[in-house]
DNA sequence: ATAATAGTTCTTTTT
DNA sequence: GAACTATTAT
């Protein structure tokens, strides 16, 4: 059997678009879009895949029919998910299609396969195989010394600022040396930046560590650098396939377009020479074509711009690839006409965008329930209402999601779910990885496999505590600044540093530990080497008998940490502590989703959320300064990228959606009046109903106030019909911003203003929804009065006097 | 060296 | 309301 079924569609695009002989089977129940986009073949293709329009399904039947008509072998299939979780069901679908024989085939996240050719590849750069991945607390953490050690902080340096900045130019693909030469080096602030800049990127180097953006943007320095390491990926991989390609930075472009270069006649040789066999893919010339590129991507779903993400790299897709092929898949096989409605309502109030109308054959469905809490609890007591109803109506819980916009946002739920015993899962969030203990473990075991990470070490040095304070750590990082040694080192010969005999004696045990976990990790699966440390070293122990019962939950964080590297253990029985480090810096929040959904409702952020889909989805805090958020508001096309973010959280719904939001909402110590966001007037009016109180109980009928004045204002606007206001598709006018904009005040003024009623403990009040009750205190914050009272019916309210539906008895 | 205390500041989203 | 910092006492 030939490899390589045929260069012809490297020469000849338009000849011979579609593949010899693709398995039926993988056609069936495709529509004629999604058929061309599994059959198609040619150079590029770009497949702008609207929501719910089945491109998962595209994507897998694509690669199988690679694979079954023999065009290609799955080592030649390199196929990049936005999550490890999406790689994982992606390979085991098309295991399933083609019956195994996956093996060998790429199936990842851009930083895992960076990883995984960064390691191979590690001496190129100059660094050591077992290289250590930082995170963003762990790049934090440096960039929080080196401000401190250059005495920057009053020249305005924080540690967030300066790496989101570095962070923007690592994605731009600009280095130190490349950014030094565009300093204005009179300027004092750009030339500390630039010196911020320089010491990071070699405290990285010294600690043999990268952080993300590195992973990336090394991997195409590496390429360009050494075009034979790149000709062996270029040979190997035949088909490069992009999800999610919407999302992707310029390094991440690079790095494919990288890739997908052709490799020259005299580079092909080399390769021949090195790794082998290249004849059957030669071109006449001695050239070996660049690979097919296939990308699926919807602009309407870009939420990442502010970690790089680049929106023009799908727009002008067809211009960077100029032979490729263009197919719009906007049938939705996900959610009913009323959800679609409604997200096409919004996202086309993005203007500077290609339209592109979802459609569904599924019919209207029920309307979508509004609901506007008087905090953020209440709301999401109507949230576990709702629930309640729905799950009683027949709906799993499994099949019912809760999205944010913000962490933070999640407590009241917990509290509320708890409280009413709704199972839940909370995904992302304060994860389990980031916690101090869980770290602490792995800086013992990340600084046996590279001891020259100081940054771990100083971590650790004094966990548990053992003696060793500032004093000594100088005195150590002296040393080893003399001798041009990692801190590591240095712990050799601690009697050199002329210390007391207490510490000197701390520094040899943990010397020896740390050599005898080195000795482990050569061939002890990576559990073991974990074990022995958190034991070795006292972690577990000191947390175990300290008696503070926050410890106890740390212990047993520790202890749940040895079982997860057990279970890994058992999944990849050959992996090395390399390996297990590696997966763990690239575990994503996503990837949690693999863990017991079952019989659960998700908590998760609305970023979280892409590329899922529930039954029944709950958009919570649907507020302006939340969604859009207060952050994006300032920032160029922030609004629009929130707008987005808000469809992409509508589209999630295959049969209900419900919105909901708070008038106040507690912000870190006190509570802040919130108002009605923007976006809910751009869903046509009457695609929702708006509910006060979701148990339908006797205050419900005289409060249609607040929710009526947010549906009510727009009542005129969209004329109603089951196409809500798809006649003006696309059309924004920007004369109409002015006139939704007067709208606007309708819904916003129309929230109570009690002037400056004032509450003293001990007064009665009447609530228009909890009743009577008593003023149990108060706290004076001006027009952020808040008053504790204790309802007859209800219990006990936090409220926010100057809003809330009072009046005084 | 460390523990406790008081005062400060900050909060978007994530690989 | 938490997380970090500075200051104090042991």
């Amino acid at each position: 059997m030939t490899l390589f079924t045929d260069d012809r569609h490297w020469d000849d695009v338009h000849d011979a678009p579609r593949a010899a002989s693709i398995d039926p089977r993988l056609l069936e129940g495709l529509n004629p879009q999604q058929r061309e986009a599994v059959e198609y073949r040619g150079r590029a293709l770009l497949i702008v895949a609207g929501a719910g329009s089945g491109k998962t399904s595209v994507l897998t039947r694509r690669i199988a029919g690679l694979l079954s008509s023999g065009e290609a072998w799955p080592s030649q299939i390199l196929a990049i998910t936005f999550t490890n979780k999406a790689a994982g069901e992606m390979r085991e679908r098309i295991e399933q299609l083609v019956g195994g024989a996956s093996e060998g085939m790429w199936i990842s996240t851009f930083h895992s396969a960076c990883v995984r050719i960064l390691r191979r590849q590690a001496e190129a750069l100059g660094m050591r195989e077992a290289f250590t991945i930082y995170d963003s607390a762990d790049s934090k953490a440096l960039m929080k010394r080196l401000i401190r050690d250059l005495d920057l902080t009053s020249l305005g340096f924080t540690p967030g600022g300066t790496l989101s900045r570095i962070s923007r130019l690592k994605n731009e693909l600009t280095d130190v040396e490349a950014f030094a030469r565009t300093v204005d080096s009179s300027d004092p602030r750009e030339t500390a930046f630039l010196k911020l800049y320089r010491e990071y990127t070699h405290a990285l180097r010294r600690a043999n560590a990268l952080d993300f953006d590195d992973i990336i943007s090394e991997t195409v320095y590496l390429f360009r650098a050494f075009p034979e390491v790149a000709a062996q990926y270029q040979r190997r991989f035949r088909h490069v396939l992009v999800d999610e390609y919407q999302d992707t930075n310029h390094a991440q472009y690079a790095l494919i377009r990288e890739l997908v270069r052709p490799v020259p006649a005299e580079i092909a040789d080399v390769v021949e020479e090195r790794q082998g066999w290249t004849r059957g893919i030669r071109a006449a010339d001695g050239s070996i074509p660049g690979a097919s590129l296939t990308v699926v991507g919807d602009s309407d779903q870009s939420i990442y711009a502010f970690r790089g993400a680049d929106i023009r790299n799908i727009i002008e897709f067809e211009q960077d690839f100029p032979e490729s092929h263009t197919i719009l898949l906007e049938q939705n096989y996900r959610s009913t006409q009323h959800i679609l409605d409604a997200a096409n309502g919004v996202i086309s109030h993005n203007f500077d965008r290609k339209d592109k109308r979802l459609f569904t054959t599924a019919g209207a469905g029920e309307r979508i329930v509004g609901y506007t809490g008087y905090s953020g609890h209440d709301e999401a007591q109507f949230v576990a209402d709702e629930i309640s109803a729905v799950v009683r109506a027949g709906t799993p819980y499994s099949e019912i999601a809760v999205f944010v916009r913000t962490n933070a946002q999640t407590r009241p739920l917990e509290e509320v779910f708890i409280r009413e015993g709704i199972p839940y899962r909370l995904v992302g969030g304060t994860r389990f990885y980031e916690r101090a203990e869980v770290k602490d473990a792995f800086a013992y075991l990340t600084l046996v496999v590279n001891p020259d990470d100081d940054l771990a070490l100083r971590r650790i040095i004094n966990v548990p505590k053992r003696g060793i304070g500032d004093a000594t750590v100088a005195a150590i990082q002296a040393q080893a600044d003399r001798q041009g040694v990692p801190l590591r080192e240095v712990l050799r010969e601690p009697r050199e540093l002329g210390l007391g005999p207490k510490a000197t004696a701390a520094l040899a045990e943990l010397s020896a530990l740390l050599d005898e976990g080195a000795r482990l990790a050569v061939d002890r699966p990576p559990h073991e080497v974990l074990v022995h440390l958190i034991e070795g070293s006292g972690l577990r122990a000191s947390l175990a008998s300290s008696g503070d019962p926050q410890d106890e939950a740390r212990v047993e964080n520790l202890d749940e940490l040895v079982s997860q590297a057990k279970e890994f253990r058992i999944q990849y029985p050959e992996a090395t502590v390399v390996d297990y480090l590696t997966s763990v810096a690239l575990f994503a929040a996503a990837d949690e989703l693999d863990e017991d959904g079952a019989g659960k409702v998700t908590i998760m952020t609305l970023h979280t959320a892409k590329g899922l889909e529930f039954d029944v989805v709950f958009i919570t805090g649907v507020e302006e300064d939340l969604l859009p958020h207060r952050m994006s508001v300032m920032e160029p096309g922030g609004i629009a990228e929130e707008r987005r973010l808000f469809y992409v959280g509508i589209t999630r719904a295959r049969r209900r959606l419900f919105l909901s939001l708070a008038t106040s909402r507690a912000a870190y110590g006190d509570v802040s009046i919130a108002m009605p966001s923007r976006f809910l007037s751009e869903i046509p009016a009457h695609l929702i109903e708006w509910r006060t109180d979701p148990s339908g109980g006797p205050a419900a009928a005289g409060t249609a106030r607040r929710p009526r004045a947010i549906g009510g204002g727009f009542g005129g606007r969209s004329s109603g019909g089951r196409w809500g206001d798809q006649s003006d598709a696309g059309s924004y006018r920007p004369t109409e911003r002015p006139r939704v904009k007067t709208e606007w005040t309708t819904p916003v003024s129309s929230i109570r203003d009690n002037g400056d009623l004032k509450l003293a403990v001990g007064d009665r009040i009447r609530h228009t929804d909890f009743g009577d009750g008593t003023v149990v205190s108060v706290i004076e914050n001006g027009p952020r009065t808040v008053a504790e009272v204790e309802f007859e019916s209800r219990g006990k309210k936090r409220l926010l006097v100057k809003v809330a539906p009072i009046e005084k008895l």
